[in-house]
DNA sequence: TTGAAAGCGCTAACAA
DNA sequence: TTGTTAGCGCTTTCAA
């Protein structure tokens, strides 16, 4: 009657090792460790390998942890993985930080302070070292709080007010006015614009560049600006309608982000308007699968996963040098012209 | 000249928590603990919450983990992330874990079973206490290798041959008998499938309940069925061009899942032929966002999110109690029918 | 170059 | 009911 499944896996530690090797725990320690290698006699490195390799040693990083306060680990806040925006920070990120060791601590918020709160401190509890938001509004207690708490923190995608949290984020104003300037070289003058919530820098920002870019081209868009209450379909589609239906004459639409979009095509379709024939619409991201909706979506695109890679990256730095100046970092991004947009009729 | 970051954000202890309160950490320790409260006298008790949050304490999970030798992580091994079809598990996965106050660290394996091998070990360094793979062949010799190290496994969505690692799979068999029955229905006779790699259960099944709903129906299908080399957009493109091509006759095509649907509708394109009015064609997932495309596409619905959560469910289970005989589950599925399917002309 | 000793923060026998 | 003691596996002074 044997239970296969109550064979403890016995992990070997180093005092094991030690033991086979002939030597103090501690002369172990320092040779596997690449930055006390060189204290220890080659010949006995050699041997303490050996050793090592021959009982499968692997070190304990709970152990290692604790006694050096330091987890290796880095908590990432993001509001839904579901989300296909996120994954692609999200893998950045994660190949990042697994290039120098770390391992991420991912968590969900669904757009809720309690939940991020509760996730903060659940990421305290595992003693991360430093954290990853990609879910800042503009003014946000939390990376306040995290920052004050001495806790290295970087926003990816969205960005605070306060100028001195370091952040990864995409050329909001830039991406907008250049999705303006596509919209306006096709005739387009009655342009309208969904932003996403004004609470963050996303929604705020792309809302000024569109704000910006009109008037640079001398366009009335006075009533021609609304704002959704989250960056969603049904949100889009609600603004799109009553922008439709208060504006007959609008031809075109740029968009807070595309799941916005994707609302407007909704709203288009209700409103019995065809893109592009009737309205052009430009979203904002590029996420994957955009290119396959029909009409292929045009927007501007968001290099997501090198965003992520270089706010790990920002991270990292902090995590090596606490005193390191801290730096924004905004992405370029470029419009992408697919079938959403036509001349203006 | 004060440098903010420099403050070190020191840690409340236990020890601290006991002194304030005047007792033992020992008892500070039972106190907090709800499986041990009961041990200690209720005022004390108060008396240590009192302290504890007055302190703003917070218990270090990897000193705990250290003594309790769990860490109340799990690992989580998927190919990819930015593949939309993992995130909806992962959340299932994440979300279930976490009501009982279990983690998941997640790993990208990018189908390489090196990289595989190397973030087994990786979690194992930090401890991990069980593993969910989504990542499974059907002779897979990492789920061997981690259940013979007695680290509890359990399968998602793939299962292995070997019939004894718990697993939660949609039901490949069942889904893909929907699916050729709808198109027999429609008048279809010359029904083709293109598989996913055979290596895979998903693969395999959806092949062997293809040929078995075939044979019920009569239909002869000889030479109408190839496989894909991976799951991908490309490989399905690839393999549908030449089934289009040496049989011109065919009129439905059941790919392995939606992303080789998505490359049968390129190869589509390519070959003049329409979808649906010159071919019907039905996925299987329905990942997020595959209604969106064009045509939206008729597919086999498996629900994510619940196979995350199940598999996590199981684990947790397995993690609770060792002798836990080992479950399989099949998740039912059922056929959404979009536009991508039409009557046999 | 190596060993001895201490301790990271916590929990769990055992004793009182 | 509470305190004492020991130790999880590791790193790091300090001393030899």
């Amino acid at each position: 009657m044997q239970r296969s499944n109550e064979i403890e896996r016995v992990a070997t530690t180093l005092r094991e090792v030690a033991d086979l090797a002939g030597v103090h725990p501690a002369t172990v320690s320092r040779a596997l460790n690449p930055d006390t290698r060189d204290r220890v006699n080659a010949k006995t490195a050699v041997r303490v390998d050996e050793a090592a390799r021959t009982l499968g040693y692997r070190v304990n990083r709970l152990a290692r942890g604790l006694k050096m306060r330091r987890s290796l680990t880095a908590g990432v806040l993001i509001p839904d993985l579901t989300n296909p925006f996120f994954p692609p920070i999200v893998r950045g990120i994660e190949d990042r930080l697994q290039e120098d060791g770390y391992t991420a601590l991912l968590t969900n918020t669904d757009g809720d302070p309690q939940r991020a709160r509760k996730g903060l401190e659940t990421l305290l509890d595992r003693q991360v070292d430093g954290l990853i938001l990609a879910t800042a509004t503009r003014e946000d207690a939390l990376v306040a709080d995290a920052a004050a708490a001495g806790l290295p923190v970087v926003l990816v995608n969205r960005r605070v007010d306060q100028s001195d949290v370091p952040a990864v984020v995409p050329d909001d104003v830039g991406g907008v006015h250049a999705a303006v300037e596509h919209l306006v070289g096709l005739g387009h003058r009655r342009i309208a614009h969904i932003a996403g919530p004004l609470t963050t820098s996303t929604g705020h920002l792309r809302r000024e560049g569109f704000l910006a870019s009109a008037g640079e081209y001398g366009l009335d868009v006075a009533d021609l600006v609304r704002v959704a209450d989250s960056f969603t379909e049904t949100a889009g589609t609600l603004q799109a309608l009553a922008l439709l239906r208060a504006h007959r004459d609008i031809t075109a639409i740029v968009a807070g982000n595309d799941l916005i979009a994707l609302g407007c095509l909704d709203a288009l379709v209700t409103e019995g308007r065809r893109c592009p024939d009737d309205v052009s619409l430009v979203g904002f991201n590029d996420m994957p699968f955009i290119d396959k909706v029909s009409p292929p979506l045009t927007t501007v695109h968001v290099p997501h996963y090198e965003l992520g890679q270089r706010a790990a990256d920002l991270l990292l730095g902090r995590l090596q040098d606490r005193t390191r100046a801290s730096s924004q970092l905004v992405v370029g991004v470029r419009l992408i012209v697919r079938d959403s947009t036509a001349p203006a009729s």
